[in-house]
DNA sequence: TCCCCGATTAACT
DNA sequence: GTTAATCGGGGAG
C-alpha cells in the first residue's frame, strides 16, 4: 500500500483471531485484505463491515454441530471459511476462537484500495461502491470460491490481513445482523460510521450495477 | 431420495 | 418494495 503511511503493513497473528468472534469482528474493521492472485497481481480492501457468528447461535452454521461443511470452522483460528449460498454467491469467514469451536466473522463489506481494474473485470461493473459492499460481491472481487475454502491467513501466501489502522470507538457501529430473522437479535454486525462502502445503509446502492 | 430454503444479488414495477 | 436466478446442505421420511 502506497498510500496512507498510517496504514500498519503487519501482519495479524494466530492470537488475534483465538479470541470470541464478537471482539474479532470488530477488531476486524480497518484491516486490509490482501488477496494475491495466481497471475501475480496483489488485490487490497479495508474491511468496513463484519458479522460475528458462535456456536450457541441458532443462525450460525455451526449451530447443528460439525458437518463437512463447516469442518473448517470448527478448526483452529486464522483459516478462511468458504461457503456457497442461493446457488450463486459465495461468502468468506475468518474463523474465530479455540480450536474445536464453531465461530467465525463473515467479512461483509470492504474498499477497494488496490487492484481496481482486476476487481472491475470480475465484477463486470465499474463504480468502486459496488466492487465490494456485501459478502457476495466481495468474494467475486477477490477471487475468492471454493478452491480457498480452509486457507490460512496466518501463514499462508494467497490470502493476508494486515493491521492496517484500527477504527477508533466512536467510528464503529454496532446493529443487528443482516439476513438474520431473530426479532432481538444481538448487535453483532459492526461497520464504520459513515463509510460509504458497507452493503447498507445511507447513501449505499443497492440494484442495478449501471448505476 | 425428496424437499425446503438460505449469513445474496440484480433487475423489476 | 418485490422477485427470479440457481444449487447444495441437511433434516425428514
Amino acid at each position: 500500500v502506497r498510500r496512507s503511511p498510517r496504514l500498519s503493513r503487519a501482519k495479524l497473528t494466530r492470537s488475534f483471531f483465538a479470541r470470541p468472534s464478537a471482539v474479532v469482528a470488530r477488531d476486524l474493521l480497518g484491516r486490509l485484505l490482501v488477496r494475491e492472485l495466481s497471475d501475480g497481481q496483489r488485490l487490497i480492501a479495508r474491511i468496513v463491515e463484519t458479522e460475528a457468528y458462535q456456536e450457541d447461535d441458532p443462525a450460525s452454521h455451526s449451530f447443528r454441530g460439525l458437518t463437512e461443511r463447516t469442518r473448517v470452522m470448527f478448526g483452529p483460528p486464522g483459516y478462511l471459511y468458504v461457503y456457497f449460498i442461493y446457488g450463486m454467491h459465495f461468502c468468506m469467514n475468518v474463523v474465530t476462537g479455540r480450536d474445536g469451536e464453531g465461530s467465525a466473522v463473515l467479512l461483509r463489506a470492504a474498499e477497494p484500495l488496490e487492484g481496481l481494474p482486476e476487481m472491475i473485470k470480475r465484477r463486470r461493473v465499474e463504480s468502486p461502491r459496488l466492487l465490494c459492499s456485501g459478502p457476495g460481491r466481495l468474494c467475486q472481487a477477490m477471487g475468492i470460491g471454493r478452491p480457498q475454502n480452509g486457507t490460512d491467513l496466518v501463514g499462508g501466501a494467497e490470502l493476508r490481513v494486515l493491521a492496517g489502522e484500527p477504527i477508533t470507538a466512536e467510528l464503529v457501529r454496532a446493529t443487528p445482523r443482516v439476513g438474520v430473522i431473530a426479532a432481538h437479535d444481538k448487535p453483532w454486525r459492526f461497520l464504520v460510521r459513515g463509510n460509504r462502502h458497507v452493503s447498507r445503509g445511507p447513501g449505499q446502492l443497492t440494484g442495478s450495477p449501471r448505476a
